[in-house]
DNA sequence: GCGCTTATGTAGCAAAAGTTACATAAGGTA
DNA sequence: TACCTTATGTAACTTTTGCTACATAAGCGC
């Protein structure tokens, strides 16, 4: 078990019984895994609830012409609902798993996760928070997938996942795997985009420059 | 209160303790709507959580050219999850709700929803059940957006919601709505379907003739 | 039946997205 | 530096979708 980060370090641990501390010190597992992994495949059965320590997980669904796109991001400290999901129903993982770099995951056996739901009222309410915000943003990106065109939800993208002095460091291929389509598309748009002075592009990164003209993209007032 | 359908005939009812039947009985309101009454508008605050006890809901995303997209409908005896979340969260309302048909809703006030929460193991389940099963909905339904063509999507809608005598009473325009496209765009897809009798159209009806035609279609293997 | 409303059938063009096929460039490494 | 891998830039072309504009038809009330 790695030392420096445990699930004693997230905030819902602050707030369980000394029985409850108990029962997870005992039950969890701590996993490594390294960028690219793949953690759970489509239609595998779930054995318990993961929570990121350090890293990021991508969750992503494969369409049948071998397209990806990523529903969500697990950040560190945030549980995976999807597996929660699946812990509840006894339904299987509806979609792929990935690391994204080099990562820490805890995992909470279902029995002993379902054990901790019914006695602790800290972990029912983390659960019910999880989902909801869940099913929000899941609800959000269904809203723009149906509602907005592709240079609509770059552009959305781009201002929503960029550093705060407007730099993002990906490829044309990620973003294109997130907005489920190709690279050629999002390399054609970006092009637009360079040519009206919205973004600057780079090897692996891109520059926001204007992002008062992303954001009126983003509505449909401009080009 | 109408005397034929009320809270105490839905199935979660029986397992709650007498007190919670007390709170229940004393703190619901019930409603009735007609067929195409607005229920919430997006972004209005939820004053509790909804329960269908009659007629169907459909929640729905409107983008920003006008078009609507159904999120999913609301039937007897479900739980309005959006509210839940909503209530748990002390979010806005993510979408629009209307009334398909005559319907009579049960409304239980926020307050009182997390008081039962707290109280009754029957109500944390059926929370936690009812936000996990829209989750997976919406993981479903996304996961079609990005991977399917309308084609393949209308074929898998109408096998999914077709009668087990293979019949939908349902409008071109009611499915455009779903699928969040145009009528035109649906009419010229059934006319393909038509063409290879797959289906018969009539006015407010869709009738299949070749499920196992519509299902090859879905894979993309057909036209 | 007649007229009104609602629903479907069709055509044609414009815009967006998907596909294929290469050229070019940036970084890392032997 | 030369070479190799990975990432980006571009063009041409196809397919799908969106939009506009009508024609036709079905059901309903009078």
């Amino acid at each position: 078990m790695p030392a420096q980060k445990t699930l004693t370090h997230l905030p819902f641990y602050t707030d369980l019984s000394s029985t409850g501390r108990d029962l997870l010190s005992k039950g969890a597992k701590y996993n490594a895994c390294e960028a690219a992994d793949i953690i759970l495949h489509k239609g595998q059965s779930v054995s318990g609830a993961y929570m990121v320590l350090r890293g990021r997980l991508r969750v992503y669904s494969i369409s049948s012409n071998g397209n990806e796109a990523t529903l969500t991001w697990i950040e560190p400290g945030e549980i995976c609902v999807f597996s929660l999901n699946c812990l509840f129903n006894n339904l299987l993982y509806p979609a792929w798993v990935a690391a994204e770099k080099d990562t820490e995951v805890a995992t909470i056996p279902a029995a002993l996760y379902r054990e901790l739901f019914q006695r602790e009222f800290s972990v029912q309410d983390l659960t019910v928070h999880s989902l909801s915000i869940l099913v929000f943003r899941l609800m959000e990106e269904l809203d723009q997938v149906h509602g907005l065109r592709h240079k609509e939800r770059l552009a959305n993208f781009l201002l929503v996942r960029a550093s705060a002095t407007g730099e993002l460091d990906i490829t044309q291929q990620q973003l294109a795997q997130h907005l489920g389509t190709s690279r050629e598309v999002i390399a054609r748009l970006l092009q637009n985009f360079v040519a009206q002075a919205y973004v600057r592009t780079g090897r692996g990164r891109i520059t926001l420059l204007d992002p008062e003209g992303l954001s009126q993209v983003v509505t449909g007032k401009q080009a």
